[in-house]
DNA sequence: GCCAACGTTGGC
DNA sequence: GCCAACGTTGGC
């Protein structure tokens, strides 16, 4: 079992979105790295921090995880869609997406700011300058620490 | 709104 | 294959 944080703006699709589908598709990863993630790693019932980037504070807003497995992104073939790819076709899939699931939204969100000044996260990804990934791997100890500051443990 | 960091594109 | 230009991300 892998464990993940993935980056969605709150305005566009947020905790509180998830909570009320109770699952979506994770379309529009258009990043080469974040697809291998996807199509190669990512499995069923894996955990993912589900993380409020450009927000008020930015930080992570609660749990979900895996739900499917990984299988074509049919946006990257939608003529007119905004993550359209002409380089894309059904036959031979460039893009893929995840299916996650809502597990928990956090009583309170763990802001960046706490992920950077607690002591274990020092070699968490996400608060690296310049990380950009919106889909990323994180170790199951880190994992474990965000998830007990989120339900307060 | 600013701007640093980074990935991608495309001319050569 | 190099690298400048450009677009995007995302914290601040």
């Amino acid at each position: 079992m892998n464990f993940w944080l993935m980056k969605s703006e709150p305005a566009v699709y947020s905790i509180d979105d998830l909570a009320r589908d109770g699952r979506t598709a994770w379309e529009g990863v258009r990043n080469y790295q974040a697809r291998n993630f996807i199509r190669d790693q990512m499995k069923s019932g894996d955990g993912v921090l589900f993380y409020h980037s450009n927000s008020q504070p930015p930080g992570v807003a609660g749990l979900a995880q895996v739900v499917s497995p990984a299988t074509p992104d049919p946006t990257a073939w939608e003529q007119g869609h905004k993550y359209y790819d002409p380089q894309g076709s059904p036959e031979e899939p460039r893009w893929f997406w995840i299916e996650i699931g809502f597990v928990k939204k956090f009583p309170q969100l763990v802001p960046l700011e706490l992920l950077k000044n607690t002591p274990g996260l020092e070699e968490l990804l996400v608060i690296r300058r310049g990380m950009r990934l919106s889909v990323m791997p994180v170790a199951p100890e880190h994992y474990r620490i965000i998830k007990d500051l989120g339900l307060g443990c």
